[in-house]
DNA sequence: GCTGTCATGTAACAGGTTACATGATTCG
DNA sequence: CGAATCATGTAACCTGTTACATGACAGC
């Protein structure tokens, strides 16, 4: 499992709550990962259970308490060492790929408006990107250290929206 | 699930035993899919169940008898049916970007050495995928139908290895 | 007879999704 | 008071992975 540690690199940057974490997933480390608020609360009772996560009450102003999560050295630990442990390359399960591939089973027009719907989503997805990177990081050139991964990482996530652009345009232009 | 109607596609194309369903999905399909041969027996048990599929037993000469599925007519419309039912947009999952971007945690030169690995194993992928199609399709220009469809779906897989080189390439040099 | 490959499966578990439940607090 | 938002959770279910089991057949 990944989220553990997906939420071991989301709370090095800064403690949170379950619900905090969950927006956060819908956002920045989202391009990558992605995980409900439910099964957050879950892990993150487990992670707590072996000693991974401090928890801690906070009252809010306006707002009902909540639980604020940070890791424990135990933690630090556990996410050094996972950082260095060899990782598989990531599989990608595309439901719109097996559409296309079928589409001459069923109506291929359909298949190619769904292609066409995508590919509006991705180019507001790839908008919303450049304007987060305009917004956060007005000058790449001076970054480093932490700033720099989290920039780099967004990056990933603009060539990964030029990707599906490129592809589904291309696929709207051969059919 | 789309397991299911990911069997259908591959089944309409040609039938096939649960063994010669998961090789395929290694390849050709296993691009934007995958699956283990004890997931697609257990799924093909439940699609013959429903009546999407039927089966026949086949004898071979020198290898065990295989059980041949192919797809019912209720299958079919089921995938026809599928075909037009929108989709979400499909979320990627990478365990590499939340290492990039939790390096700052754990040693980086670690992280960056897994990213240089992955970079040769999508470089590789990339070549077998050029492979495929000079081999495959040396004339892309004259395909029709589901030709044409899975010929797109190729270049989606070299368009997909192309963004993790560059994303990667990019990471490498910045580090 | 042993090893390797082909072929089909079972069982236990881990990970993730969906639907629902509960309570605090603010605002109209 | 009722609706909306914030916050935490439970339960049931579905999907997917891992480890193991079984048997047929080929070649040495």
């Amino acid at each position: 499992m990944a989220l553990e540690h997906a939420l071991l690199v989301a709370l090095r940057e800064r403690p949170a709550s379950g619900l905090e974490l969950a927006r956060r997933f819908d956002r920045s480390i989202g391009f990558f990962w992605h995980a409900t608020h439910q099964q957050i609360y879950r892990v993150l009772a487990r992670m707590e259970g072996d000693g991974w996560l401090t928890v801690e009450a906070v009252a809010q102003s306006g707002k009902p308490r909540k639980l604020e999560y940070a890791v424990s050295a135990a933690g630090e630990r556990e996410l050094a060492d996972w950082l260095t442990r060899p990782t598989a390359l990531d599989p990608l399960r595309s439901e719109l790929a097996v559409k296309m591939r079928g589409a001459s089973y069923g109506d291929r027009r359909v298949v190619r408006a769904l292609v066409e719907q995508h590919l509006a989503e991705h180019r507001a997805r790839l908008a919303a990107y450049h304007g987060m990177a305009a917004e956060q990081y007005p000058d790449p050139d001076s970054l480093a250290a932490a700033d720099l991964d989290r920039y780099l990482v967004l990056r990933g996530g603009v060539r990964m929206e030029e990707f599906w652009i490129a592809w589904l345009t291309d696929y709207t232009e051969a059919t």
